[in-house]
DNA sequence: AGCGGGATTTTCT
DNA sequence: GAAAATCCCGCTT
């Protein structure tokens, strides 16, 4: 029987929109929090947007470790985000977790990102998890995790059926200055967690 | 809806 | 010392 992560050990680019519709399964206070993976994009150790571009350092150790474990980075002083790392040991390449939507907990983690569910409207409910850093800061996601194994607690990836190429959107990544043509970012169509349609 | 600036600190040159 | 895989707010169309 093959080990159900298998597809994790494959190149970020194909690693990524497979990741699309996958759940992560996550102990937020004393509560499981579940979210389906919404939007990712890949980074490859060739690729000069990457953190692994210019070879190992202290700070992206992990993502040259073994696949399926989290690499968490700080950014800009106040932010972190997560990715899964994917690829063979010894090559540097993860997938970034651009957005989430959850499917139960929104009270919770709304309090993480300091919001007041309460007084959401609609429209502003996809706030809690849109984007890389807002979705670390709704599951309590931080440096603590950085190389955590997603077999287990207290971040588990749950994985599903791989979607139709139909749903997937695939485009450019966001927030970078250096590759900015390749398309390596995916989304499902239309879902509106997506971080920018 | 889109643009511009500020916040804030780690990381690497 | 500069840049950073971001977010939020305020201002302008």
């Amino acid at each position: 029987m093959s080990d159900k992560f298998d597809f994790m050990v494959g190149r970020a680019e194909q690693v990524a929109p497979r990741l699309l519709g996958c759940e992560l399964a996550c102990t937020v206070g004393n509560q499981i929090v579940r979210c389906k993976i919404v939007e990712t994009e890949a980074y490859d150790q060739s690729d000069a947007a990457s953190h692994s571009y210019k070879g190992e350092t202290p700070r992206t150790g992990v993502m040259f470790g073994p696949p399926s474990h989290l690499y968490v980075y700080f950014t800009y002083g106040m932010h972190y985000c997560c990715n899964i790392v994917c690829g063979e040991e010894g090559v540097g390449s993860a997938v970034l977790i651009r957005a989430v939507e959850p499917l139960n907990g929104l009270a919770t983690l709304a309090t993480n990102r300091k919001l007041d569910l309460s007084r959401l409207t609609d429209r502003q409910v996809v706030t809690i998890t849109n984007g890389p850093a807002k979705l670390c800061q709704a599951l309590a996601i931080d440096k603590r995790l950085n190389g955590h194994n997603l077999h287990e607690s207290p971040v588990r990836l749950v994985l599903k059926p791989a979607l139709n190429e139909q749903e997937i959107v695939r485009t450019t990544r966001i927030g970078i200055t250096k590759a900015m043509d390749m398309p390596w970012r995916f989304y499902i169509a239309g879902n509106p967690f997506v971080s920018k349609q």
